[in-house]
DNA sequence: AAAGCCATGTAACCAGTTACATGATTCT
DNA sequence: AGAATCATGTAACTGGTTACATGGCTTT
């Protein structure tokens, strides 16, 4: 059985419900759209499997509108699998700000385009400041329902925190940029 | 040539300074560590590839004490292909916190092993905080000496902003779920 | 009529990691 | 004596993306 963390996004939702492979993308690009992301190109591979090591079983679902859906329910031995990883430690985070690098060379280029990088990831963190906010008082009213959600709730947070020192650190260097530039200019 | 980020740190680099596969290493794994890492298996064949087409050009350094340095210099092509590349915008940022994968699937395993992982992540913070902290003290007196020097400092302040993000949000956190084991019990 | 969603999947590619190989010098 | 640093590099592998292929249903 392979040990990558796809594996253990599929069996961790599947814990919850019995899916299909587009629920399951569908399902991390909302709840886990901050810190994971996964393709099709994932999915359905890890999915096949998962299913051939005995830790989901597939029902196929003959669906009246549109294609046979694959609905994957979660085994005992999947569980277990899951149980096993949830207690290891995680790995460090891995992050890739591109425009970073493209700023921490900003010397080689017009002050310009330095303030279009950020600006532009001052506009993508305001994007996902917006949908963590909205998914927190969507997650609210229903937090006592289900355990599940409250540990959902909780990676929200950490998704509004960061947005917002983001946006918060874009609109102190466009100042600082903006006064540098006049005094590097005079 | 190939269009892939790590060509652009190298040239980006070689840019303020001639330097050898190593410095370039050491000099990623310190300004940049926060938001960026390149691995050997990496920088040597990236620049091997830059050499043969005409962005950096390689002198051989004997050097008495320890193994032959290759110093690399970047030419004229390379400093317009790193100017080509800076103006474009940034792709959107990319984020992998296993351990929040762990967390958002809190639900199926004991409270104290999301606790760890809370712990844990906010000590990797702590660490990170410090640093950004030392870098930024380390820059100011000497912020006024090199244009380079300015944009370095900015991105350091993204690192110490997220990273005091991240902290803060541990400790809430891990003071709510306290309080919601206790309930939850009871 | 066109765009977008539902739903499946594969093949080729690109990015990035890890383990290995080599070996001298310097610090503790 | 042993660990760390200096310094080079490759090969095999794993992780992840993109483009392609198919095709009906629903919304604008």
């Amino acid at each position: 059985m392979k040990d990558n963390n796809a594996t253990y996004v599929l069996l961790g939702l599947l814990s919850h419900n019995p899916m299909t492979g587009y629920d399951i993308k569908k399902s991390v690009g909302t709840r886990m759209s901050y810190f994971w992301d996964l393709s099709y190109g994932q999915i359905y591979p890890t999915l096949k499997q998962l299913e051939k090591n005995k830790l989901i079983t597939k029902q196929v679902k003959n669906n009246p509108n549109g294609p046979t859906r694959k609905v994957y329910t979660i085994t005992e031995a999947g569980n277990k699998e899951l149980q096993t990883w949830l207690v290891k430690p995680a790995k460090k985070e891995v992050h890739k700000y591109e425009f970073l690098l493209k700023l921490i060379f900003g010397d080689q280029t017009p002050a310009e385009f330095n303030q279009k990088h950020i600006e532009e990831f001052k506009e993508r963190n305001q994007k996902i400041l917006q949908t963590m906010i909205a998914f927190e008082e969507n997650l609210k009213p229903i937090i006592d329902q289900s355990e599940s959600y409250y540990y959902v709730f909780l990676t929200i947070l950490l998704g509004k925190n960061i947005s917002k020192a983001s946006v918060e650190w874009a609109d102190n260097v466009m100042k600082m940029l903006q006064e540098h530039t006049m005094e590097v200019k005079s």
